[in-house]
DNA sequence: CTCATTCATTGACAAACGTCGATCTATGTG
DNA sequence: CACATAGATCGACGTTTGTCAATGAATGAG
């Protein structure tokens, strides 16, 4: 579009056009990856089960706890795995999940919210 | 099922009942929600944007940005507001945003991640 | 080996989501 | 009044999501 062909506006700019994305495709996807692993009721009581325990937690306790069928709490796991919340650890027949209290502060750190948050 | 009659287990129990959800379903729902807000590339840029500017931004400011059809950019800046993470204020005919800084906050804040965080 | 247990994976289904074109409302100009 | 602009709302579409039953893989007991 030729901006100078333009009649005149009616209505003044209401301002200039300013700095650009300030934030690439891969930040913006990457950080909301973390917060879509946070989106989902069940995960967020998986997490907060987690943060609550200084210890792993064995999948056999949070499937009662959850109220849920075994397959799906397995799937939410994963997701939380996935994003980098959350890492496994194999004992025997049982897997314990326990938090990686870092990612969450990193996700927040992109999108310039640290004053915010704390 | 009754438990008595069971056979012996031939794997011993690996963890104690332990503790009960530790979140309602009110409150794993609510910070979902803010998390849901923050789970979509288009709406971590705009919360970026917005954290960097001290000032509202107007809407035709955001839209030529993202690249994005203007009915579209509408629609996430209502799951924002909706999400309590976004205020809005219309000066004449444009509407401007602002961020709520302490929403993000509280919703770490119910996960238990506050000494994650910052 | 056989069997039981724990957990992950697969497949199917309904519900929710992101995107956009078309339309509507509200504000300001002349 | 008529007209132009900014932005919200509506409908439709293809994609993604949460859930579960059924099945598969891995570990341990006997």
């Amino acid at each position: 579009m030729n901006v100078d062909a333009l009649p005149l506006l009616s209505v003044p700019a209401c301002c200039q056009p300013l700095d650009g994305p300030s934030l690439t495709d891969a930040e913006a996807e990457g950080t909301a990856s973390v917060f879509k692993a946070l989106s989902d009721p069940t995960r967020v009581k998986i997490v907060n089960m987690l943060a609550r325990s200084s210890e792993p937690v064995c999948v056999c306790e949070l499937t009662p706890a959850l109220r849920l069928a075994q397959p799906t709490v397995s799937h939410h796991l994963k997701k939380l795995v996935d994003a980098g919340l959350l890492l496994r650890e194999q004992r025997g027949v049982w897997a314990f999940y326990r938090l990686d209290r870092d990612a969450v502060g990193r996700a927040a750190g992109i999108l310039d919210l640290e004053g915010a948050i704390a």
